[in-house]
DNA sequence: TTGTACGCGTTATCAA
DNA sequence: TTGATAACGCGTACAA
């Protein structure tokens, strides 16, 4: 591997380096001829800029950092995450940025992984997926002033820059439509106890039982984790019960099929005849299931445009950054999971 | 954001900046003494090593560039390359290396990209997910030295390090089993028709055919790409014939269940008894579908993993790579979707 | 075991 | 519009 450098660039064009640096960050001072020529002889040449050098000498490195929350050991199965991956990455290639996904090292806690690829000046700015109550990288990015936005919401702080659903009014409107199907005992099965979206959607949840004047029985409260086999677990659980649940909201559609095996291995309940199921993140997973899935539609891939594009304006414009807070809309997205057949 | 430079750990501890990079490094020569004296100050001061600094004067960045093959354009969604994200994740992590998903920048082509992150000198090496007939990305990193492993295979070279399952193997494996169900008219249906995969499923599949004398039917054979999509509109093409296929092999899961929507909206066909579907690599999907899909597992994660150590290996010893090619081993999971009532 | 001094390849400042 | 020259923060011969 060759490496061609400024100072070859410069010599061959018969120029200096900082006539070259100019051509290639395109700055107007210059001559449309010198320009030119210096364009010509970096062709010829194959030259790059070293992004080392140019991180160092501006302080800039043009990568953009995606912090997967850890507490989701299979983080990288959920297809929520690729979803917003795909949005990410749509926006920061139109902006000449690249994605450094952000994963633990040996001994890292996700603090650390944030503070590490941060302090080292490895990004310029982060996208945080998901929130978990006192969040430490939110409180840390916060108080030290790094550039980033959250996908998700944040009870601490009121001015970070995040891009959300209203996951309340959502789960309120999904539990909503179980009940107007006739549902009495349902159960809520989430992921991570602290992660915000999961004490959101769990908010939405109560409201609409309480508004519906059924009682909460805290039986049909229970988490783990975002995971399939979670939902497996926990589903479980419910069948122990000697008051089993008739319908069921999911925060997570990969714990929606989790918990939709164990009910298939039961051999005695049905979907939705016995027990109704309802999902978050209409992911494809909702979609090609069986019996296919009611989910909330979260505009996943939206949300991590959303969040790039905010991100990337508050890296430009140095002034004052935009702290404001983005809601998406949603939309549930109704499936076989809910639906009876004299329907 | 703060920044303590070397300058300020060394002026604190009393020592040269000589003395703070030996222990950030963990050089040996140095004392015990100094060592934790400096070690302290760091620590006090919250010194980071500034990466771009290091970059620059070592010529490593401890990051992998992750190559996605853009002519899939929802390569987002595919939850194959999500699964074999986690595997080089998980190995990344332990060797202290960051990852790089690397995407078309505008007006670059898939060869720009690897060039640009390459050649400025963004990461250390490469792995490349899939490979087409005459790849140009895999030639370029050939010819220039560059540091890749290949997930997936290479017809043009045969010295390249690379990991890969047997899929022509694989392929006339599945193909055989559908014919031992007693199937005759089985079509393939693919994606990307220059992709080696692609052309490796579908020589086992030929080969299964032939060795069982069945005559090849072209109507058979249709392509397009590695898309959900795709596989609906290609069903849509097969069930306008008037031969229709009795079974269907589809290089991958996403492809599959697009072909298994399809079916199930013809209201004519069912999957197994009329249609057979048999996939490739045993994502989610094809566990959750209905009705299940046999599909082959290749085991992606691993070959995520294998891939990420056999580039970091062959970083680390600057002497000879190895440009060893591994075959990983595969697995047929049997569902539903070959599996008759009366079996 | 420690320090000095220079180089890594670029950008930025200042002067011309 | 251009060119010296000095940062940028770190690694590493070399010397001590």
């Amino acid at each position: 591997m060759q490496k061609v450098t400024m100072k070859d660039v410069a010599k061959l064009a018969g120029v200096s380096t900082s006539t070259v640096s100019r051509v290639v960050s395109d700055d107007d001072r210059i001559s449309q001829d010198t320009k030119e020529k210096v364009l010509e002889v970096m062709e010829k040449l194959n030259y790059y800029p070293n992004s080392a050098a140019r991180s160092l000498a501006n302080k800039e490195t043009e990568i953009i950092g995606l912090v997967m929350p850890s507490y989701e050991e299979d983080i990288f199965i959920n297809p929520f995450f690729q979803e917003v991956l795909k949005g990410v990455s749509s926006i920061t290639s139109k902006n000449s940025f690249d994605i450094l996904i952000a994963t633990n090292h040996e001994g890292e806690d996700d603090l650390d992984v944030l503070k590490r690829i941060v302090q080292t000046q490895r990004v310029d700015g982060l996208i945080l997926t998901r929130s978990k109550k006192d969040d430490e990288g939110i409180k840390y990015s916060k108080e030290h002033n790094i550039p980033f936005v959250l996908i998700g919401s944040c009870l601490e702080y009121d001015d970070i820059p995040a891009v959300d659903n209203d996951n309340k009014q959502a789960a309120y409107n999904l539990t909503s439509l179980l009940i107007n199907k006739g549902r009495r005992k349902i159960a809520f099965i989430s992921g991570e106890i602290n992660s915000i979206v999961t004490l959101k959607r769990y908010k939405g949840y109560l409201n609409a039982l309480q508004e519906h004047d059924i009682e909460v029985n805290d039986d049909y409260f229970i988490s783990d984790e975002f995971l399939e086999e979670s939902g497996y677990k926990l589903m479980s659980e419910l069948l122990k019960l000697n008051d089993k649940p008739d319908a069921i909201v999911c925060a997570d559609d990969l714990i929606c099929v989790g918990v939709l095996k164990r009910i298939k291995e039961s051999k005695k309940y049905n979907v939705p005849e016995d027990i109704m199921l309802a999902s978050f993140n209409n992911t494809i997973l909702a979609k090609y299931s069986n019996p296919t899935i009611t989910s909330v539609d979260i505009n996943s891939v939206q949300l991590g445009k959303k969040a790039s594009k905010k991100l990337i304006n508050n890296l430009n414009k140095k002034s004052k950054s935009d702290n404001s807070k983005e809601i998406l809309d949603y939309k549930i997205i109704k499936r076989d999971s809910t639906l009876l057949n004299n329907e």
